[in-house]
RNA sequence: GCGCCCGUAGCUCAGUGGAUAGAGCAUCUGGCUUCGAACCAGAGGGCCGGGGGUUCGAAUCCCUCCGGGCGUACCA
């Protein structure tokens, strides 16, 4: 359950039980926004309504607060409500409804934080949909670990999340692609066939090219159509699995690969044409069809089939792609991460959307910036046709997956980021997410001890937990369901490393303060509640850290 | 030129229109005979890029200027 979300259902009703007695003036519909106070002293929540409502009903802030703390319900949650100039209502809440909060936790285990946001609703998660020519780069990286977070985030918030890679396996990049690949096979078996222009550079398919001539040597003979034929769906298919395997190991998996070519061969692009074209949204024009973006306020229209070849360009099977989405598959709503350099695609998708009939809001995409790499201080651009290439790969075997996802899930994806590889490889204190993840190992610990010495927390009576680093703890371990909805609604899971470092720091403070495993008899009875609070303090930071997509390490 | 994103502590970055703007790292001062010191307690460090506006209240919204990034194809 979200905290903040229970308050503000009790200042709604305190708000109404005011209106109706009369002691406050009606103000039509507010939005009661619950926040947490920057400084302690004011409570454990706060809510600001008050001051918004000066206006609409032409009274003093304070009056209103004052009335608003009057009219509170009694309820377990809040013990305590006060009122402070300008017109702040401040919350405290019981530490027996805290403590009762253990139990909700171990009862939901793995499923704590989860909220009801998304009530069942389809959401399509597509991200990275990089074309299948050679291994990610690690400029993919960001929008890999900020594209399933999301999909996380979304799914514990109660939405029906899809995880989807787009397979660009039709386009003009990949003919070069497959251009590329029969030249570099046909070099590998010796014969002297240029590279066309243009040409994919790079080792990649030159070392590709070469498996595939060593594992089918007598295929040269079966001339080009064949050699094609054979070697470039092997490519492709061999190509992806790369892909896949190196996502798996940033803890990334997917519940669907959509193949751009289905687009064409179920006829869904077709389909698509034809409803664009009765509703006059596409327009025949110097050979080619366009559709009409200037009829939602662009400045020019886009080509979706090509003059010439008659071939649909990108954004013509992107048309298809959307219609598949929303129209064939029936997603209430679908996120697309992309790169910020796609951010010219933005409109005029969210236009075709319009076109087909939905609704441009059911449409979110996520534009991550650009990472520059930094060593020590030194800026690194990475250009794949430069040739100086970095792979995900490499990086995740440089850096490690925990701390990849961890780094470049703590910025907002709106924000161009810096990476710097060195402090990123350091495995010290200066690296937050070791921080973290030694919070959990150390809570593991304690139960390992516990355990040794046959200890459990069997029978605990948590009431016994009165102390304040305990107390706090608590009130920071049942944020979770509020940082699960924040991310949600707002698709930032940068919330989360924020979140996890709080929680940790806060932990070790109540490690520092209170000794879990006593060995005097008569402590028993803490022992144990402290042991069930110990095991709830784990159930959050595993599940903080599996939202993340980080592992959760017993040791370290 | 036009469009989008960014500018917050020495560095990397958080900050839901609210109260005294925060964290990590770095720097400095303390703290290990007890469950893991990959830790804890504390200190210093800021015209929130500049200037206007909106309002009870602006780092946050609007305008404008400056600085940086990215786009601006019958490429994907």
């Amino acid at each position: 359950m979200k905290t903040s979300e229970a308050i503000a259902h009790l200042v709604r009703q305190a708000l109404e039980s005011a209106q109706k007695s009369g002691d406050l003036p009606p103000a039509g519909d507010v939005e009661v926004i619950i926040e947490k106070p920057k400084q302690a002293e004011h409570g454990d929540f706060s809510s600001s309504v008050a001051l918004s409502l000066t206006r609409a009903m032409s009274m003093a802030p304070m009056k209103i607060a004052e009335q608003i703390a009057v009219h509170m319900p009694a309820s377990r949650l809040v013990t305590g409500v006060s009122v402070a100039a300008p017109g702040f209502v401040n919350f405290t809440i019981s530490s027996d409804w805290l403590i009762g909060q253990i139990e909700e936790i171990m009862n939901a285990g793995q499923t704590y934080g989860n909220t009801a946001d998304g009530s069942g609703q389809r959401v399509q998660v597509e991200f990275v949909s990089v074309n299948p020519t050679g291994p990610l780069h690690v400029g993919h990286a960001r929008g890999a670990v900020l594209g399933s977070s999301i999909a996380n985030v979304l799914q514990a918030a109660g939405f029906e999340v899809q995880r989807e890679y787009y397979v660009n396996d039709a386009g003009a990049q990949m003919r070069v692609f497959y251009d590329t690949l029969y030249a570099r096979f046909m070099q590998a078996a010796g014969q002297d066939v240029p590279l066309p222009d243009p040409a994919y550079p790079g080792e990649y398919l030159a070392d590709l090219a070469r498996d595939l001539f060593h594992e089918n040597p007598g295929l040269i003979d079966a001339g080009e159509e064949s050699i094609r034929a054979t070697i470039s769906p092997l490519a492709l298919d061999r190509t992806l699995a790369e892909i896949r395997s190196v996502l798996e190991t940033l803890r990334i998996q997917y519940d669907n690969w959509f193949y751009e070519s289905a687009l064409t061969e179920t006829g869904t692009l077709a389909k698509t044409l034809e409803f664009l074209e009765k509703s006059g949204y596409i327009v025949e024009r110097d050979g080619a069809r366009w559709f009409r973006t200037t009829a939602f306020g662009e400045e020019e229209d886009d080509v979706v089939i090509r003059s010439g070849d008659q071939v649909p360009t990108y954004f013509g099977t992107d048309l298809a792609y959307h219609y598949d989405k929303f129209l064939i598959r029936h997603f209430d709503r679908v996120v697309n991460v992309w790169g910020a350099d796609h951010h010219g695609h933005v409109s005029r998708l969210k236009a075709a959307v319009t076109a087909l009939g939905g609704d441009p809001e059911d449409l979110t995409i996520i534009l991550n910036q650009i990472v520059s790499f930094k060593n020590e201080g030194e800026t690194v651009r990475f250009s794949k046709r430069k040739g100086n290439i970095v792979t995900v790969e490499e990086l995740v075997s440089e850096v490690g997956a925990d701390a990849c996802r961890f780094i470049f899930l703590s910025r907002t994806p709106n924000a161009q980021m810096e990476f710097d590889l060195a402090l990123a490889t350091r495995q010290s204190s200066e690296n937050p997410v070791y921080y973290v993840q030694y919070a959990h190992a150390r809570l593991a610990a304690i139960l390992r001890n516990a355990e040794e010495q046959g200890l459990s927390s069997e029978g605990a009576d948590v009431s016994l937990l009165v102390h304040g680093a305990e107390l706090e703890l608590l009130r920071r371990l049942v944020e979770l369901p509020d940082v699960v909805h924040r991310s949600a609604r707002n698709l930032e899971p940068h919330h989360l490393p924020y979140y996890a470092m709080e929680l940790a720091k806060t932990l070790q403070r109540f490690y520092e303060q209170c000794r879990v495993i006593s060995d005097e008899p008569g402590d028993l009875p803490l022992t144990k509640a402290r042991l069930r609070l110990v095991e709830a303090a784990k159930t959050v930071f595993a599940r903080t850290l599996d939202l993340m997509g980080m592992t959760a390490p017993e040791r370290m």
